[in-house]
DNA sequence: TGTACATCAGTGAACGCGCGTTCACTGATGTAC
DNA sequence: TGTACATCAGTGAACGCGCGTTCACTGATGTAC
């Protein structure tokens, strides 16, 4: 009895291995499950702690508080939509200076409706921690891609330099907003694939 | 004592008469200042309630529950929306088609950035009763106000029939964007007022 | 004008629930020797 | 290869809280007579 009534030490297999293996990774899905299923104002620790098998001090201890949970899923999600813009911008690299905005655009919308959850967390910006590096680093990096689309025009003669700003408030407007109405469904009667501009 | 212990009966004042007065109005205007303070995801009947100085069962009596609370301050929202388009499109009266157009986004625009409590409840498809009648008559009514802008843009020749639900689409896009962006302080670092186009 | 009554807006106690956070702890891991 | 130890990721019990909802009730109001 002695030798056996201690269960079989966890097989290590592909992903359990240390500790939990990776509970990083495995609570920030748990967060996009929780709120595909129920919604951005559902996720709470315990929850996202239930779903990655967990106990439900976990989370705290992994990423202080709550805050700190959906900081770090906000900044998976900045990460993922400068590199869903970079990639859009490099299959147009051939284009002109109007055609890399559109791609830029393009790529922006398709990682909105790629990721609607982590797209769902990370304008509300009153529950995260604005300080987090990780945040910041990876939201001034998404918004360089779209300054740099708009620079492009300016250095190619297609805008004049005054109009820099509005320009760029205007195409980000544009597909932020074709983004969120399309989440939510408003957009979505008709119509195919995401269409640009 | 006998006649002096009741409390003095409360005064015919301007606003409390009947019961309360207008508990109806009340509690939207307790939402709305929850929202403002402490964002859409703090309101609550029990802190609604307590704003309005009423009992924390009473907001439930009134609306049924919370959704049907949620539910009629976004139809007060689409209501005051329809009003904002239709007010700036008058004033355009005497403008072309495009300038009609431009003139119902700057409604939108307008209405967002003075009501952004409503317009950040409006659009949380998930939290409101959807088949409330209220909601969805005020949701069509302002939605009508941005589609006859675009026939007239039809009727007028400026825009071909074909492009109707992609024009569609990048107005509502445009204005929404910059609503929500503008309000969520991410364009907020320059420039005046808000400007459409 | 006065009286009796029906209505129903708002009360307040009670319920059970899930939450965030804290904290002493355990036990698997990596490392020093 | 083997042993002792330090680290620290994750545990689980405990806390106090605010919440939505229910429900028997109260008492101000409008109405019928």
């Amino acid at each position: 009895m002695s030798s056996s009534d201690r269960p079989p030490k966890p097989r290590n297999s592909s992903k359990a291995s240390y500790h939990h293996g990776d509970l990083r990774a495995a609570l920030l899905a748990a967060v996009a499950e929780i709120i595909r299923e129920r919604g951005a104002g559902e996720v709470s620790l315990r929850e996202a702690a239930r779903r990655a098998q967990v106990s439900h001090g976990a989370p705290a201890h992994h990423f202080g508080n709550k805050a700190g949970l959906l900081t770090a899923f906000a900044a998976q999600g900045f990460e993922r939509l400068g590199a869903a813009i970079e990639a859009e911008v490099a299959r147009a690299r051939s284009a002109d200076a109007a055609g890399l905005l559109a791609a830029a655009g393009r790529g922006y919308v398709r990682f909105a409706l790629a990721n609607p959850e982590h797209f769902s967390i990370m304008f509300r910006r009153s529950e995260l921690d604005q300080r987090d590096p990780a945040l910041t680093a990876a939201g001034d990096r998404a918004h360089a891609r779209l300054t740099t689309a708009i620079q492009r025009c300016v250095s190619e003669g297609v805008l004049r330099r005054a109009d820099v700003e509005a320009a760029t408030a205007a195409a980000w407007s544009l597909a932020h907003g074709f983004a969120v109405l399309w989440i939510d469904g408003r957009l979505r009667s008709r119509g195919a694939g995401p269409d640009p501009e």
